[in-house]
DNA sequence: ATATGGTCTAAGACACTTGT
DNA sequence: ACAAGTGTCTTAGACCATAT
């Protein structure tokens, strides 16, 4: 019938196009209900997750002691923390020291009276990212094609977790045989922990949306080192299918499941661009 | 309900072109 | 020759759409 029917415009919303990015849309709900909350009270904030969220900032950080709050919503800033290459393979702080990422990952920073800034993560839905970092030059197409890596940093990054150089190329080579499958290694402690300690890093509080709650956690030190403190290494060639263009190493620590994946996130050639760290809380 | 693969955006980096 | 303007590619961040 005449009802029975899709209009396909282009691509439609495949591929989440047209959806933009709703995570900016919480972190402004987010910063309207805290101002609210600060100005109002409890009762002028409706969502009651979102209220919850904001009671346990303030019972961490105290914010109702202040007689004023300054509320900066900066989560457009996207701040760059590119991999450096060395003894150990870790995310730069470019706007930092250490592993003290608050100004670099904030998308709301709150400054009481008393002038300490409290960075907040904010975080929408099930499928998030703490880090997500270029390797194209390091991952190039032109080796790929050879069948094996020979760049000296794009070895290290696949040796750090046990990947083996050659399967790696045929995943992404159309023109040879894909290996795909599922491998378990065990790779160097001290190496994971770094990446994933500089990748998660410390000094901000994390507000993540989920579906009917928001979690609130603070990321200091401690809880940056238990979070990254995880075992072996299961590597995932073609990803769970093994038939994808993608590898896939998942971790897992007492805080969070680490699904770390090298692909290309461009929708380009399916050549690997990026390297991301995605997490699920356990 | 979840796992997988995908594509959006802005901004930065760099290359190239044009005006003076 | 050099600065200013324009174009293209890459990176970082985000999380959604679809198949299973």
């Amino acid at each position: 019938g005449i009802s029975n029917f899709k209009i396909k415009w282009g691509n439609g919303s495949s591929g989440n196009r047209g959806a933009n990015n709703r995570g900016n849309a919480f972190e402004k709900e987010f910063a309207d209900s805290l101002f609210a909350w600060f100005e109002e009270g409890d009762d002028a904030v409706k969502d009651a997750s979102i209220l919850a969220a904001i009671q346990d900032l303030d019972k961490e950080y105290d914010l109702s002691s202040s007689k004023e709050i300054w509320i900066d919503v900066v989560g457009g800033e996207n701040t760059k923390r590119p991999l450096k290459y060395g003894n150990k393979i870790v995310l730069t702080n470019t706007k930092g020291s250490g592993y003290d990422i608050g100004t670099s990952v904030t998308d709301i920073t709150v400054t009481t009276d008393k002038g300490k800034n409290i960075y907040l993560s904010l975080k929408l839905g099930g499928t998030t990212t703490f880090f997500n970092v270029g390797i194209r030059k390091k991952l190039r197409q032109d080796e790929i094609d050879k069948g094996t890596i020979k760049d000296k940093d794009g070895k290290a990054l696949l040796k750090m977790f046990g990947i083996n150089n050659k399967r790696f190329c045929t995943i992404f080579n159309d023109k040879v045989k894909t290996k795909g499958g599922k491998v378990t290694t065990k790779p160097d402690e001290n190496l994971i922990q770094g990446l994933l300690q500089s990748g998660i890093g410390y000094g901000y509080h994390v507000i993540h949306q989920l579906k009917g709650k928001v979690l609130s956690k603070k990321m200091d030190s401690k809880a940056m080192k238990a979070a990254a403190k995880v075992g072996a290494c299961t590597v995932y060639y073609g990803g769970n299918t093994g038939k994808g263009k993608r590898i896939d190493m998942e971790f897992k620590s007492s805080y969070y499941t680490f699904k770390l994946n090298i692909r290309d996130t461009q929708g380009k050639d399916g050549y690997p661009t990026r390297m991301m760290c995605d997490f699920k809380n356990n």
